[in-house]
DNA sequence: GTCTATAACGCGATAGAC
DNA sequence: GTCTATCGCGTTATAGAC
């Protein structure tokens, strides 16, 4: 067997993989995430349902698989926000970036941001690229505080969990109420530029309360 | 037939139905709250699954009253929780007890803030009083700006919206992050008070930038 | 080896007859 | 209230096709 031949079966793999992946997307949209339906995805596909375990173990591998690739492609999103953007600006991008994300993917968001499918928990490995996520906030964070325009507390544990809680609340209550508005014209996400006023209010350097 | 025993009969009835929804919240606290499964409702009741149909149309009829019973918990929970107590620390309150029933009630508290059950969307009856909720919230607000507290947008759609954002996103975080913590050391209901400080900062009446 | 199909098991929601 | 029956599901076992 030649390698060009192995070469040619993984890429066919791979291509297969990403159909499911796909599908089960497609569907999770119009029927709701928690009701995936392996059989429902292997009719799309034209295949009987027994087939999809040669791709993955069970159907909480497709969900895991799903969560990886949202939390890699939220990730890319972010960073490619905040690349070749003044620094005092990366904070507002990244979270503009996040919501705009979010809209576009609100399948893969409920997966990452709620905990709503029974038995599902992410593995580390499909975890990693959202703590890498979380580590560039926070580094954003520390970098206002250093620059003076954010005082001590904003890089703090307590600081993260406000700006992640106030964005993720007005997510939360966008998808719960108006899941089928644009970012731009969303009733909560319009607020996203005033919770992070509120935020850099919080903890502007000259004044405030300590957190 | 007596008038008695069709009272008899019908206590007993509502009876069987409060077991049944009780039974309902045990097995979601352990199972998830999409996971909710008939056949192991009538298990935990001595029941067979056609059974419960005598007193629910559907699954999703039983979600519904879930709902409703959720609704109406919270909003008494509210009520008792502002009452006799002085005007200006009425939203302070009215927010701690927020946060403390969702804490206690992990599970209706998903049901009403989140939509991740497939298929389900509550009745407008068992919607309700969670808009009582809301109005009350809302006749706070108001109050609260016609005594000077705050400034006119804090009542207006969009500070209802970011108020609710703000304490929902807390909730969101607590939930998914660290549930089992009790209100009182969650790492996410610790900042309630801090979200509130923000809130009226941020529609302090002498300064601040308008919405 | 790798993919796919068929058959079968156990479980779930639910309809209908009793 | 039950029992019976239907249907769809996730999953496993097994066997044939590339």
């Amino acid at each position: 067997m030649s390698t060009a031949s192995v070469d040619r079966r993984t890429r066919r793999r791979q291509q297969t993989i990403d159909e499911i992946l796909d599908v089960s997307i497609a569907l999770m949209e119009t029927e709701g995430v928690a009701a995936l339906s392996l059989s429902a995805v292997a009719r799309q596909l034209g295949m009987q349902p027994p087939s999809l375990y040669q791709y993955f173990p069970s159907k909480l591998a497709i969900y895991d698989a799903l969560f990886q690739r949202g939390a890699e492609q939220f990730r890319d999103a972010q960073r490619k926000a905040v690349a070749d953007v003044p620094v005092e600006q990366q904070l507002a991008h990244g979270i503009a970036a996040f919501g705009r994300w979010c809209m576009a993917n609100q399948v893969l968001s409920q997966l990452l941001f709620w905990r709503t499918v029974p038995g599902f928990e992410p593995s580390p490995e499909a975890f990693a690229p959202a703590l890498e996520v979380m580590a560039d906030v926070q580094s954003h964070l520390q970098e206002a505080v250093e620059s003076g325009r954010l005082r001590e507390g904003a890089a703090s544990e307590d600081g993260l969990a406000l700006l992640t809680s106030m964005t993720a609340g007005l997510l939360s209550q966008q998808l719960a109420n108006e899941p089928q508005a644009s970012f731009e014209d969303g009733r909560y996400m319009k607020l996203i530029p005033v919770v992070l006023e509120m935020f850099f209010h919080h903890y502007a350097p000259t004044r405030g309360t300590a957190t």
